[in-house]
DNA sequence: AGCTATTGATAAAG
DNA sequence: TCTTTATCAATAGCT
């Protein structure tokens, strides 16, 4: 395709190399463009020169490193290194985890267990028993800690209101003797910070 | 180049489409290894068909490794730590699914509960009994097939019972007009196939 | 998958 | 390098 028809062979002269170079780098970098558009192609092209220099095109509907990952998939061929390959193999290692985890979930949520097997649901049901009982028996104790706290409340309200009374009669009976009232006043505030009504468990409430 | 000038844009009609991807790419290989012996240069190509399919070529003195290498390089663009770092966030990703999922399957079988509040206990506790309700419902589901099974084979058991005590009476009658007893025979063998105990539903027993 | 009329690419020259 | 141009190569439309 010129002047006159030429052998496949490396061009001994150097300028009509780089001549040569440049026109046919620019043909195969406009083909590729062309292949893309007319097929639906996805290519990755990269020339070097023998100069070092650099000239590549890459189908705008992908990336290299796209291109690069099926290539890895279709030939198989490694191209990631030891690095790559280590952390793919955790991906996948943990996708599948995933799965499995997913499929007991949904299991022990009643979903998909149309293509169980006997022994499978009764495990299951095991499984769903075991979980209810200790969910049940938390429950319990939770509720026998908050009743326990009440009523270790009321015991102490009790005892509060036995002490308040009691000095309200000796207040009252020493205003009296002074001669003027101050049964306005704030009782609770003039009392020891100890006898104040506090939870025993002051984290209790938190986790409840 | 052809019999008629085309314009550059997709192909619409899909088998020319393909013919053409055919011509093209080994238009394009073949463009690839001349300019690779002509001018010494070092090329990658690679070609993915819209269907999947793939085609390479690199030049010989080289790798694709290196190439992508000297590429890497050449452009200043990420390819392998974006690539890692794809990767490695995808891991965390998974790392992070994992872990949830880990924890809903411990509290679902009644482990590490102690730092769950009440109103978690409780949804733990009906989705318990959703999943238990369900499951026992299958159970029952199943259990009333191999009850159906069971009946429909023990029907047939009768009805078979019936049929053999019938011929053994007419065969008994027949041996003793002809004067000699055959008692010891294998009745089963000698029923046509039809009569045979074929279980109705012949994958049930493989599902439980 | 072949054929061939045509267009497209390019070798050599300016 | 860029353009020109004579030639060769690729390929579009048909079988």
């Amino acid at each position: 395709m010129g002047r006159g028809k030429i052998e496949i062979k490396r061009i001994e002269n150097s300028s009509n190399r780089q001549v040569t170079y440049s026109k046919r780098k620019n043909g195969i970098l406009k083909k590729a463009k062309e292949i893309t558009v007319l097929c639906d192609a996805k290519v990755s092209l990269i020339i070097f020169a023998a100069s070092g220099k650099m000239h590549d095109y890459i189908s705008p509907s992908t990336t290299l490193i796209d291109i690069l990952e099926r290539y890895h998939k279709t030939s198989g061929k490694r191209l990631w290194d030891a690095k790559h390959e280590n952390l793919s193999n955790e991906i996948e290692r943990l996708k599948k985890e995933n799965d499995g985890m997913q499929v007991e979930l949904r299991h022990l949520k009643g979903e998909d267990i149309n293509s169980l097997h006997y022994k499978e649901l009764m495990s299951l049901e095991d499984a769903l028993e075991n979980g209810l009982l200790t969910i049940r028996e938390k429950q319990m104790e939770v509720y026998r800690m908050i009743r326990r706290n009440d009523k270790i409340l009321e015991e102490e309200n009790r005892e509060l209101n036995f002490i308040l009374q009691q000095r309200m009669a000796v207040e009252g009976a020493r205003e009296v003797e002074n001669g003027f009232n101050q049964s306005g006043r704030d009782f609770n505030s003039q009392m020891p910070f100890s006898y104040r009504v506090q939870p025993m468990q002051p984290n209790l409430h938190e986790r409840i």
